[in-house]
RNA sequence: GGCUCCGUAGCUCAAUGGCAGAGCAGUUGACUCUUAAUCAAUUGGUUGAGGGUUCAAAUCCCCCCGGAGUCACCA
């Protein structure tokens, strides 16, 4: 049972009151003729030749100003603000002092009048007749919009605590209308993303998130339970082996857009539940896939914000291609001092990070891929500000991309850098059965005693590659990163609608 | 999970051991072009929960809950 504030208890009075009067107020069905920027553009449009507008408006009243025999207020609507303007002349005494006792923040309703311009200059719709949509009970966080002479919005007193505005994502969304534009221009990316991959003859598919076995990605998984089937499940931790599939069966190109689960720490970048972008492209190779991505991203970027230039904090970013690409070799050896192509064991590589760089040494008994992954994180990552392909991965982190040809430690991979951290990987995809059932069981070995890091061997997925995979390049995008990216957010809570929060008490 | 910080009225915030306050919102009244309307009066608190120290705790200590930052983790 809810316990209601002083403010809650008195609009519940209120309730009942407009109920003892026969008001509904919760009446099932609205009418509107405009939208609240619609009856703004009619009324410009007509004003020079003195048409007259006559509109009916919809939404939530977001300020009151009673006045005596006159009444302003503002409601706001999808499309933004309106100012109405009461008179006694019109409503008559007794529905105007109604409306002032009755109608509270928050409230809904429904307005019928004309339009017309105050002396103050605001287009504003004169009330005639007005009707209660929905009663508000819980106020809404107090805020006012203030415009400034020179057009700058000052806002003053709103909700601002980021848990309140994560857990109320609704009192959040109803106050701050950068908010909504916020998610409406994630809707955009993620529609310009679909038209870019359809528009390049891909197949958007769907395939299991619920799955009898994980794997794609080294990630731990959440886990569950079919009752009737008397088996675990887990929730997918990456679409890579499925889509894979699809290559088998002779879809030449597959995407799919969706969720992945990982059962992982929570911070300004990752969610245990994120949307994730995947495209298989058969008879190409991650130089491919790389010129895609850059194509790709720039024309997200472009179909979001108006613009391949994209400012991400103090950083002013390019996405227009060609991105810039360094060799991950290269790049280790530009920034730590370290050739790794001249260390070729785990141990040798240690010894040398150990003896350059004291202070940042890795964990002794990493592999000599996690030992090039921890360089990269030290000393290359942090460089990567501007879009970058980093490419050439080592193999024994890559257990599903294939080797250069010649050189059995490096595989075709790359990932994309922007402002430091990671957006996506991809790479020129194993599809040779042996290799990739050898791979699998040296991931058992390296990693047989890390729960965490184990890949589990699907059978299943070996089986389909014996009947013939085609080559292919393969890719993979955080999509709340890049939404990060280009919306200048800095912490992915910022475009997740629902972030996952511990339960309230 | 480690460390640091935060939690006070519906919202934004004061009060640092000595009577829990302000602005906005709310309530009552005045006001026929206001827009942070104005003016007058006024309501609202288990200071996140529990325990302790003290004559006295929002303030100091312990523990729990929630959050933020950071590190670890995250091919």
């Amino acid at each position: 049972m809810a316990e209601y504030n002083s403010i809650e208890k008195i609009r519940l009075q209120k309730l009942d009151e407009l109920r003892a009067e026969g008001v509904e107020a919760y009446p099932t069905r609205a009418k509107r003729t405009h939208t609240n920027a619609q009856a703004i553009a009619a009324f410009e449009a007509g004003e020079a030749s003195a048409v007259e507008v006559k509109a009916t408006l919809a939404g939530r009243i977001r300020s009151m100003r009673p006045k005596g025999k006159l009444t302003f207020a503002h409601i706001e609507d999808g499309t933004g603000k309106v100012q109405l303007f009461f008179r006694v002349n019109e409503v008559g005494e007794a529905r105007l002092e109604f409306f002032n006792k009755m109608f509270d923040l928050g409230d809904f309703v429904e307005v019928d009048g004309v339009m017309m311009r105050t002396k103050a200059g605001e287009i504003t719709l004169h009330v005639h007749d007005f009707k209660l949509l929905a009663k508000s009970i819980t106020p809404l966080p107090a805020d006012k919009d203030v415009t400034q002479e020179d057009g700058t919005v000052v806002r003053y007193a709103t909700l601002e605590d980021p848990e309140l505005r994560a857990r109320q994502r609704y009192a959040d969304l109803a106050v701050n209308p950068e908010v909504r534009e916020t998610f409406r221009k994630r809707a955009k990316l993620v529609k310009a993303l679909r038209t870019f991959l359809d528009d390049h003859d891909f197949l958007e598919v769907e395939t299991p998130i619920l799955q009898p076995l994980y794997g794609g990605a080294a990630a731990r998984p959440f886990t569950t339970h079919h009752n009737e089937l008397n088996q675990d499940m887990y929730l997918r931790i990456s679409f890579e082996l499925y889509l894979k599939r699809l290559l088998v069966g002779n879809l030449e190109r597959v995407y799919e857009i969706g969720r992945d689960f990982r059962n992982e720490g929570v911070s300004f970048k990752h969610n245990p539940e994120f949307t994730q972008l995947e495209f298989y492209w058969a008879y190409a190779d991650y130089l491919q896939v790389m010129e895609l991505t850059e194509q790709m991203v720039s024309y997200a970027a472009e179909q979001v914000t108006g613009s391949t230039k994209v400012q991400f904090g103090e950083h002013q970013l390019e996405f227009k291609p060609p991105w810039k690409r360094v060799e991950m070799r290269q790049g280790i050896l530009e920034t730590s001092g370290i050739d790794i192509a001249e260390h070729k064991t785990a141990d040798d590589l240690f010894k040398v990070i150990r003896a350059r760089h004291p202070n940042k040494t890795p964990d002794p008994n990493f592999t000599r891929g996690k030992m090039i992954d921890f360089l990269v994180g030290e000393f290359l990552e942090p460089t990567l500000i501007q879009p970058t392909f980093l490419y050439n991965y080592p193999r024994d982190i890559s257990p599903l991309a294939k080797s250069m040809p010649g050189d059995p430690l490096t595989v075709e991979r790359f990932e994309g850098y922007v402002a430091g951290f990671e957006l996506c990987n991809a790479f020129t995809e194993l599809n040779d059965p042996l290799d990739q059932e050898q791979r699998f069981l040296e991931m058992g070995r390296d990693y047989s005693d890390d729960e965490e890091e184990k890949n589990p061997l699907d059978e299943d997925y070996l089986r389909a590659m014996r009947y013939g995979m085609p080559p292919n390049g393969g890719f993979g995008m955080g999509v709340d990163r890049l939404a990060m990216m280009l919306l200048n957010k800095h912490s992915i809570r910022e475009v997740l609608l629902f972030p996952a929060l511990r339960k309230e008490e």
